[in-house]
Order: C-alpha cells, then sequence, then structure tokens
DNA sequence: ACAGAAAAGAGAGCAGTGCTCTCTCTGTTA
DNA sequence: TAACAGAGAGAGCACTGCTCTCTTTTCTGT
C-alpha cells in the first residue's frame, strides 16, 4: 500500500487550515474571547507552542479569521446582487441587504469580529481592505446603476464643495455615476445598514422592535427611497 | 488632634469611589480589556482579594462603568438640549446630536464600552437600561416637540399596521405626538448616529471621510430632514 | 456595656492565558 | 551524504480572575 506522500508545503497548507478550522467552532460557540491557543492546541493533539510556527501570535490568527469572515459576507452578498436582474436597482439593493442581515444573523460572532470593537488597536491590517470592501462595492454599484438610468435632466446638482471633508476619488470610484450631492446619503445609507445590525445584535433595539427581520425590511425600503431616486 | 471619624459605609462608599477611579484611569488609557482587578489593588495598596468585598465580579465593576458612562453621556445631552430654545426644534436636534458625537471623540474607549461588543453576553442587566435611555429620551422629545408644532392637515397617514413588529406602546412613550409611520424613520436616525459614529471610531470609514466632524454636520442635517417634517 | 455578628483585608493558592526559549527529530535540498 | 530548515515537545515566565481561610476591626442588639 502507497501512502500519499505530501509535500512539506502541503502538510503546513492542511495544519493552518485545521487550527482555522478549530479555532472558528470555539468562535461561533464562545465568541472571541472564547478563541483560546492553549485549547486549540489541546483539541489538535498539539502542545500549544507548536501553533506558533503557523501564528505567531493571537492575533494574527484572528486576522486570519477576519479575511474569511469578510469574504464570507462578501460572497454572500455578490450572489445576492447577481440573483436579480440587472436593472432592477431596487430589487438588486432589497437583496444585497436582506442577504447582509441574514449573513449577520447566521453569524453574529462573525458579524461581532467584523463590525464590533476592532481588537487590533485602531489599525487594521492592510490585507483586510480588499475583502472588506466586497460589501461596499456591491452596495455602490447597485447605487451607481441606479443613477445612470436616471435621464440627464433630473440629474440633482449642488454647488457645495465637498472635497474638502469627502474622499472624492475613492467614493467616485466606489460610487460611479452618482452624483456628488449622493455621497453622503450613500455613506448614510451604508452606515444604516450596519448601525442597524448592530445595535440589533447587540441589545439595544430591545423594547422597541419585537420583529427585527420586518423592521429590517422597511429600513432598507426608506434607505433605497433615500439613495437610489 | 481630633481625626474626623467616618463611618463604615462612608469609608465604604470612598473605596467604591477609588476602585472605579483607578479602573477609569485604566479604561482611559488602555480600554475595557487593559481593566485589571489585581493591577487596580497595586494601585491602591490593596491585595487583589480585597477588591471582591466590593465588586463580586470583574463584569460588575465594568457594568458600574457602563452606568457613569450611560448617565454622563446622557447628561451631556440634555445640555446641549436644553441650551437651545424649545421651539427650535432643528437646533435643538443638531445641538444633541453635536454633543454625543463631541462626548464619543474625547471618550472613544467609554463609548465603545457603551456600544460596541457587548461583554455581558446579551443581556445587559437592568440596571442600566434608564441611563441608557437617557439620549434616547431627549431625541424622541425633539422629533416630538416637531412633529407637534406641524398643522393637523400635514399629518401624514399610512394605513399599514405597524404593531406586529414594532413595540408601539414604548415607542408612543419615546415619541409623543410623533406619528405612527414615522417610527421607523426615528429608529433609523436614531441607529444611524450611533452607526456613524461606530464606523468613524472603528476605522470603517477610512478612505472615505477626511474631516469626520464636517461629515457628521452633514448627516445630522440629512436626519434631521428626514424625522423632523 | 458587652457579647456576638458582620465587614474588611491579608495571604496563599488554583486554573487558566499568551508567549518565549531550548532541545530533538525529521524531512528537504544542495 | 552532509548541512539546513521546519516542526513539534517541554519547561517556564508573567500575567489574569477568582476562591478559601484566617485575623483584625467595627458595628449592633440585648
Amino acid at each position: 500500500m502507497t501512502i500519499p506522500k505530501r509535500s512539506r508545503a502541503q502538510l503546513r497548507a492542511i495544519q493552518i487550515d485545521e487550527i482555522k478550522r478549530v479555532a472558528k467552532v470555539q468562535l461561533v460557540t464562545k465568541g472571541v474571547s472564547g478563541v483560546s491557543l492553549r485549547e486549540i492546541a489541546r483539541d489538535l493533539g498539539l502542545v500549544s507552542s507548536a501553533l506558533y510556527r503557523y501564528f505567531s501570535t493571537r492575533d494574527e490568527l484572528l486576522t486570519a479569521l477576519i479575511l474569511d469572515a469578510y469574504n464570507e459576507l462578501g460572497e454572500a452578498v455578490e450572489k445576492a446582487d447577481a440573483s436579480v436582474v440587472c436593472d432592477d436597482t431596487f430589487g438588486r439593493w432589497r437583496a444585497a441587504c436582506l442577504a447582509i442581515r441574514q449573513w449577520a444573523s447566521a453569524h453574529p460572532h462573525e458579524y461581532t469580529l467584523l463590525y464590533g470593537t476592532p481588537l487590533l488597536d485602531y489599525h487594521a491590517p492592510d490585507q483586510t481592505i480588499a475583502p472588506a470592501s466586497r460589501v461596499t462595492l456591491v452596495l455602490g454599484r447597485i447605487v451607481g446603476d441606479a443613477h445612470r438610468r436616471r435621464p440627464p435632466s433630473a440629474i440633482p446638482t449642488g454647488n457645495e464643495d465637498v472635497t474638502s471633508w469627502l474622499n472624492v476619488s475613492n467614493l467616485a470610484q466606489a460610487l460611479p455615476g452618482v452624483p456628488t450631492l449622493y455621497y453622503v446619503r450613500a455613506l448614510i445609507a451604508w452606515s444604516e445598514i450596519f448601525g442597524f445590525l448592530s445595535f440589533e445584535l447587540f441589545g439595544h433595539f430591545k423594547g422597541s422592535i419585537i420583529d427585527y427581520e420586518k423592521a429590517f425590511s422597511h429600513v432598507v425600503e426608506e434607505l433605497a427611497n433615500f439613495v437610489l431616486y
């Protein structure tokens, strides 16, 4: 019998996946504070110092979990957007927003890891930027498509200079075809989606909202009227 | 010389204040994860087990800090509201919102303690409800006053039954005189204020916003148009 | 006024954490 | 085949929250 020989690089990749797998179980069941290197090592039949061959610090492991979570969420939202016909910008908006909430409800601890208190004090590593942008880019594209379908005569204009306090070049890329006047509204809609979900998951709506799903769908509708038209 | 004799109850109150004082220094300088019972004890010249005469657990001490922070924020917002003449609902709205942001910027770790990831997993103690409501009540009163000044003919009405998914009795109390149709908008404005500030403090707006204060004041204006009229 | 109770603190200790250092063994590579 | 780098073991450091027992001081009810 020939034992399938795996190269050291392959074994290393497998071990990294194993560590992340066990860490994710702890994250799901006990939250981010319950992710313990020593317990991961015990689960894998290793000694704790062995883990440092793969992640040089606990924060580095958590960063890997953050990356995976951003990509999971991003993929879910991209799929939801793609499942609606391109011209139906309102339908796409709603599908994308509902996908965000669905993912957050299904993965509250992962959501908390992404949008709760940041662990890496106030400077996320650069590698998280791209995965974190996936959701934002989908929402921005939908808003952009909605405004591009508007007749030129109906394009609202403002005369305020926004360049001193908004990063217009970045926003223009994320919101292609959206009039500058709407940049603030887009930022509001974006942060409100996550503000609402954070309030929901963190318990601030307790006593105000009974059916969160229904309330959220109304919020999504109000926001659509606010940014799309 | 007569040493001013203090009763045991007085000494106890003083000691509790001392513990909280030192804990707050740690909170401000190192964040919530930097609040350590053993270090507090060392700072006070005590042994760590002595602290358990005053707070039976670390979470209990943190709850005390949460209470104080809610009351600080609530007082700041109440004062800001009171500093504007009652009829000027827009001015009051702006003053209250700016006071929230000012407090959050000046006390980022306290803000995080209140509106970041909850520590006490998903069930805040009842005693926090009242202090936490102070901000909400101010904002609700302003929105209420704005709508009460509207001529009855201009009151918008909707025909959707909202009682199945919103806690109408609670919201009616927090939003006196506000038409039911606006309850969702009020919830949006409320959660957007904190959603924006969380995004700002937690770094999600990096790359989009240059001058946060200016951006926030535009958000406040948009929200006012959204909830007050 | 005095005895009993309660409060406050000291000190030792438990179980747990992240992380480091040294040592050994085992594949890989020149 | 010899030198090297990767991987894991194991001991140990400094720290955490929390508990238990023991002593001293203060309050309180008869």
